[in-house]
DNA sequence: CTATAAAGTTAGATTAATCTAACAAATATA
DNA sequence: TATATTTGTTAGATTAATCTAACTTTATAG
């Protein structure tokens, strides 16, 4: 596959997501290229059984070419992960890097990234991460705020991004992966009395629940 | 510039270094490439000033060129350095992955390697790494058994990678920046006594010595 | 110092990815 | 429903990087 077949795989991957028709005008727009080129790639992705396609009709990807979209998703996710996990640059910076990144071609590359972040299921805004198969995990990451009482959840990501946010959850050590149990629950404000890493015991408020994504 | 042209010019750079004339032959054997192939990307490169060059002479990087090639060198060195100090990869295969990597875009995500392996100066080949200006350091590093007794040294690369050496190595945490203090030779097998990181002593022989580079 | 071999160059074709211009089909609107 | 607008397609050109075939220049070996 060529960067650029790639390129138009996950930009139809996306589309499909939303559930709307994917038209030639759609990804023209996405990728900001002119429409006689994606006509062109798509007869050629169809060609190869990326995708189902037939003139003037919508645009399907096949099984393969789901997954090969899925695969691709999972090198850009473990990428933003790594790259702010491991490597210290901000939420903001990351995208672009792990764009180009992605389509490095090395599976002990990425397993060795995957390895170093334990694993992750999802990526911080909670989005799950496909697994060396291209199949996504069952189930999917919910805010804290939904957990219920006497109940263990994994931490799997952060809606908020702020600073003064992270730097708070820093100060309970509380990383992706840290045990949260909801101990008690204030029907009041809604805030839990939780242990994080069974260990220490504090009260988050609705606000923060609502932030925490877990599994 | 595009992916291809800084190929050439890696390549360019990489005959430059051994004495020898640049000729459109020697790239394409480098390259795996055909000659008429090379030809028109030298006249493409000419044309850009990355190189000098007039039909049927030799080839010579320009300043503009040496310095780029320089850049890429430094990005596929501290990509090296970085999959196998801090990703875990093994010598072997850090190479292809480095070369793939060397063309990513991003100041940010190089320097950020560059500041994890505390600005190294020398890949554990004791070849240079180039600054962020292409320029090399004037110094270069050599084996420890050039060293003078009562000096300190900084290791900065080793020679052999053998796992039983590098195992050695890491029992006396000694890695990439730590300091070697030469505190006695004895002169009838040219072994060293050493004192490391200003902490363990011990004695190296001339063999362990001549692996070790420092600077 | 010529003849042959090696290296270099030119010309022209090919492929992937892009474009513009022109035309065709589908959809929306008056 | 007829027309206008939007969307999609085809045809043909362009650019970067590659190739083969044919030709030219330089180097080498008698």
């Amino acid at each position: 596959m060529t960067l650029t077949e790639e390129n138009y795989l996950k930009a139809l991957h996306r589309l499909s997501e939303k559930k709307e028709a994917i038209t030639v005008k759609r990804i023209a727009l996405l990728l900001d290229i002119k429409m006689p080129t994606v006509n062109s790639m798509i007869n050629n992705l169809a060609e190869k059984n990326f995708i189902k396609y037939e003139k003037y009709k919508a645009i399907e990807l096949t099984e393969k070419g789901k997954k090969q979209a899925l695969l691709i998703l999972r090198k850009h996710r473990l990428t933003e992960l790594f790259l702010n996990d491991v490597m210290g640059l901000g939420w903001e910076e990351v995208h672009d890097i792990a764009e180009q990144i992605e389509h490095i071609q090395s599976d002990r590359f990425f397993d060795r990234i995957d390895e170093m972040l334990h694993h992750p299921k999802f990526d911080p805004h909670g989005e799950p991460i496909p697994d060396t198969n291209g199949k996504l995990p069952q189930y999917k990451a919910f805010p804290l705020s939904n957990g219920t009482i006497g109940k263990k959840y994994k931490l799997s990501g952060v809606l908020n991004h702020d600073a003064s946010f992270l730097t708070y959850l820093n100060s309970l050590e509380l990383s992706l992966g840290a045990v949260i149990e909801i101990t008690a629950l204030q029907k009041f404000d809604k805030s839990m009395a939780v242990q994080l890493n069974n260990k220490i015991k504090t009260v988050f408020s609705f606000t923060i629940c609502q932030n925490l994504l877990v599994i």
